[in-house]
DNA sequence: TCAAAATTGTCATGAATCCGACAGTTAGAA
DNA sequence: TTCTAACTGTCGGATTCATGACAATTTTGA
């Protein structure tokens, strides 16, 4: 619960960046059409939505409380992200028919719609238009994946913080993350993002304060995440 | 035509495992109804079926010859991946409704159907089995370039070639691909690759040949990715 | 068959980054 | 207000890896 806050952010950037965001892929209407063909499930704390390597019968659409993905046995977890209300998780191993790819343990208390593939095919077939939408926010989150992979390939520190800046920036041109957080995210030692934050104020691009970031010139950093 | 059949490998490894791969299994009759909504174009080598930052007005799933990806100016290009027959692009543009990521450029001479748009769109309200096939498609293009994310995250050279034998070992345990070509694969140096392969070899775990791996104890080059 | 091209193997050097350590600073709670 | 935990700033050594260079080997095509 110390930090709380920071943790959720972080979870919340690696969720969106990797794969499981929060974005709501499906309008009020799609939902309401959709909501035929779900059941609405109720999990207590610690419960398992799914676990990794179950055949993957359904998708969830989480409507309260929030849910940690992580891969690899319970003791040895791999965080891959936790994800909020809007959410939909499930749906790429239930829709290729393989098995689930990362466990869903509810944190709190979370409420959800439970959409099991034999039902909800069908009613797929019926409505191309939420089908569509679907894939719509299938792809878009495949070309933030595919631009996270380039991120990772070749970039140096440096790059990478301020392409992070850049995403993370909220209105008022300020990203409230500790360094050290900044590090995980990155998968970077806390020194190197310390380094390359000195070195981005040097350049005058940032200011830093006590954990939080200002953005000066945006432009430049994002030709800074550019380069290399 | 001198690297054909190695970049033939290279490639579509970088494809599947990046974004563009031979991805659209349709059906006979699923394709009769795409052939109504596209038209079959053809390019001469080096021109372009688009460019980055334009209008995505249309996606190309591809007949035959290979076409490049990039992103970048045309001088300082980062090629993204070489994609042939069977691989279709400019979907998540498309269908996002935002501007090409990345520009294509046939390499040899090439033959493509050409999606466009407004005509694409109609036809898929009518057939969502079609829609829904795409949307198949794309998410397991997605849950592919999820692994590589893990993969590429923290994870040593060795750890990252153990890790790509294991993936694309075929049915005789053999993987032919150049070293220079697995660097590449991997965003490594030829060199690093070279070493890491001398130590699976001294550990027992591969042969090594002309363009060739043999992977001898899949168990422990598992194991080897998994560290770090 | 034989030369050219592709590939493997190896080494030295330098850059980027990680790691451990520790002092100074800030925020938040008692 | 004061104390404590969290955070920033910085240093030097160790490590990984990229880069360039070059010889040896294998394949390929004329």
């Amino acid at each position: 619960m110390k930090e709380n806050q920071t943790d959720q952010q972080h979870l919340a950037w690696l969720a969106r960046s990797f794969g499981r965001p929060d974005y709501l892929p499906l309008s009020p209407d799609d939902l309401k059409a959709l909501a035929e063909a779900g059941d609405i499930v109720k999990k207590y704390p610690g419960t398992h939505l799914f676990k990794e390597g179950e055949s993957a019968t359904a998708a969830f659409l989480l409507r309260e409380g929030e849910v940690d993905l992580y891969r690899g046995a319970t003791d040895r977890r791999d965080v891959v992200g936790r994800v909020g209300p809007g959410a939909v998780i499930g749906d790429i191993a239930m829709f290729s028919g393989q098995p689930y790819i990362s466990s869903a343990r509810a944190v709190g208390h979370v409420t959800a719609f439970h959409f099991d593939r034999d039902r909800l095919l069908p009613k797929l077939a019926l409505s191309p238009a939420i089908t569509l939408r679907w894939l719509v926010a299938s792809l878009t989150q495949l070309e933030r994946t595919q631009r996270r992979v380039l991120n990772l390939m070749h970039k140096t520190v440096l790059a990478q913080v301020a392409g992070l800046l850049v995403n993370e920036a909220d209105d008022r041109a300020e990203v409230a993350l500790s360094q050290a957080t900044i590090a995980i995210l990155l998968g970077a030692s806390r020194q190197s993002v310390n380094e390359a934050l000195n070195e981005l104020k040097r350049r005058g691009h940032v200011e830093t304060g006590y954990r939080l970031v200002r953005v000066l010139d945006s432009e430049s950093l994002i030709r800074v995440a550019a380069e290399d």
